[in-house]
RNA sequence: GUCCCCAUCGUCUAGCCUGGUCCAGGACACAGGAUUUUCAUUCCUGUAACACGGGUUCGAAUCCCGUUGGGGACGCCA
């Protein structure tokens, strides 16, 4: 029974690079039938917060990575927060001290290393041998024991059976082996993942990057299922050319062995993308559900729900994300929109966009049949009567009705609009 | 500085383990074109890579060594 962890300490953000480790530990699990542990590695007792764990949860949920055993589900390992399991490590300690590999320096305990190289066997990078050359601190003088001590302690305890972490603990490994050994436990097989780096410039992604935190693709409105299927792309691929999946097929294509070893730089424009993709062949009540958190803050509500249906199924055609909805519909949803200085600007430069509008107003009495067929029948015959090209109403029309020299599709915007409005909208422009 | 990891188009990657089918495939981005009488979407086309140097071999992107470059770790943080 495969067993593995994802160990976050809480610190108030939860970083793209920590939801990665988590995804792949995720996948892992789903793909062997095994269980998936959250462990809280809350021993920081200074960032250690309700609000903190929250974060931590809240964004997990959001990407759909459930977890067996953790916080609000239990399990028979628990408890599954480092901060309620000192009297395990205490025992431990004692433990430890039997085998005399203890002393004490400055009231801190030191553990003394084997002086022997440890051998990791990692299943993405193939055998890594490393020396432990410094006895280290396990227990600090104020008594508290040491990251890599309760790590050790809680895997062994815990039973777990795969550690997949970022590589940046590869060197840290050699430690944790001296002490697994110590302890005469079963060493778990060690699974160390490519860390992403910054999309511009060196080095890992840190917090202050661009699209490093989760909280800000939940805030913008990305795709969970579009942002969990980037991050899996990013370090591993499904193979055969294919990147856009369905998660259970994700699920059984992943593998350890598969996992990329070079470190990958994040693309916002390939999430985009993806994200896009997703978002456009979302069914239309989901996008509707998925618009409406960045619809209502900027005042877009309506009561007609089939009228928001049409309006946000016209959008959908357009975006590559729910950030860029509220803009596009504003002009369907309010009558409080702006004309955009450079739109104004755009189709001032070429003919005479008011004529236009004069010339349209004049004619619309002659529409019997206000739908998107019949405008644009409409507007090729007044087009024609008036010896012009139909792109020549269109622009002045657009920029008139919604501000825009772009946007949704025209024809059935108008009609959307109705032909009220438009006559409105038109003669006070 | 010491130790560890990594190295295919600008970016993510397939191929590498089990050398020949690869003058290296896909995707994003970029450029051009078609469609949409506008924009977006969609479709087509194009530019673009095996870091370098040595081996091994009849043959190397694939195996070995070195160089260079990138990344990480070196805390009484996690």
């Amino acid at each position: 029974m495969v067993r593995v962890r994802f160990a976050p300490s809480p610190t108030g953000f939860f970083h793209i690079g920590s939801a990665r480790t988590a995804l792949f530990n995720w996948l892992y699990a789903k793909h062997t039938s095994g269980c998936f542990i959250l462990r809280i590695e809350d021993t920081d007792e200074a960032r250690n917060t309700q609000e903190s764990l929250e974060v931590l949860i809240k964004g997990l949920r959001w990407l759909g990575l459930d977890w067996d055993e953790g916080p609000e589900v239990g399990g028979p390992y628990g408890p599954y927060f480092q901060s309620q399991r000192e009297a395990l490590y205490e025992e431990f300690i004692e433990r430890l001290k039997q085998t005399g590999r203890l002393y004490e320096q400055e009231g801190a305990l030191y553990f003394k290393v084997s002086g022997k190289p440890q051998l990791i066997d990692d299943l993405v990078r193939g055998p890594v041998e490393r020396l432990e050359e410094k006895d280290f601190v396990v227990v600090r003088s104020n008594g508290k024991p040491v990251f890599h001590f309760v790590n050790v302690v809680d895997d062994i305890t815990m039973n777990i059976t795969h550690v997949i972490r970022g590589e940046d603990h590869l060197s840290n490994t050699s430690k944790h082996l001296e002490l697994f050994k110590a302890f005469g436990a079963t060493l778990p097989r060690f699974a160390h993942i490519p860390l992403i780096l910054k999309s511009t410039g060196p080095g890992k992604m840190s917090k202050r990057d661009e699209g490093a935190l989760i909280e800000e693709y939940t805030q913008r409105g990305f795709l969970p299922e579009a942002l969990r299927n980037y991050l899996c792309l990013l370090g591993w691929s499904p193979g055969q050319d294919r990147e856009k999946l369905p998660i259970e097929t994700l699920i059984q294509l992943f593998d350890l062995p598969d996992i990329n070893p070079n470190n990958a730089h994040f693309d916002h424009k390939k999430l985009a993308h993806l994200n896009g993709e997703y978002v456009r062949e979302l069914p239309l009540d989901a996008f509707v559900k998925a618009c409406k958190p960045a619809l209502e803050p900027q005042g877009l509500v309506c009561s007609d729900a089939a009228y928001l249906r049409e309006v946000l199924g016209l959008a959908q055609e357009k975006v590559r994300a729910i950030e860029e909805v509220p803009h596009l519909v504003r002009p369907l949803l309010s009558d409080d929109f702006i004309i955009n200085p450079e739109s104004r600007e755009l189709v001032f430069k070429k003919g005479d966009p008011k004529a236009r509008i004069q010339d349209f107003l004049a004619y619309l009495p002659q529409i019997q049949t206000f739908d998107a067929t019949h405008l644009e029948a409409a507007l090729q015959s007044l087009a024609q009567s008036k010896n012009l090209e139909p792109s020549h109403f269109l622009q002045p029309l657009r920029l008139a009705l919604t501000g825009m020299h772009m946007g949704l599709s025209f024809y059935r915007l108008m009609a959307l609009l109705g032909q009220q409005k438009v006559q409105k909208r038109l003669e006070k422009f």
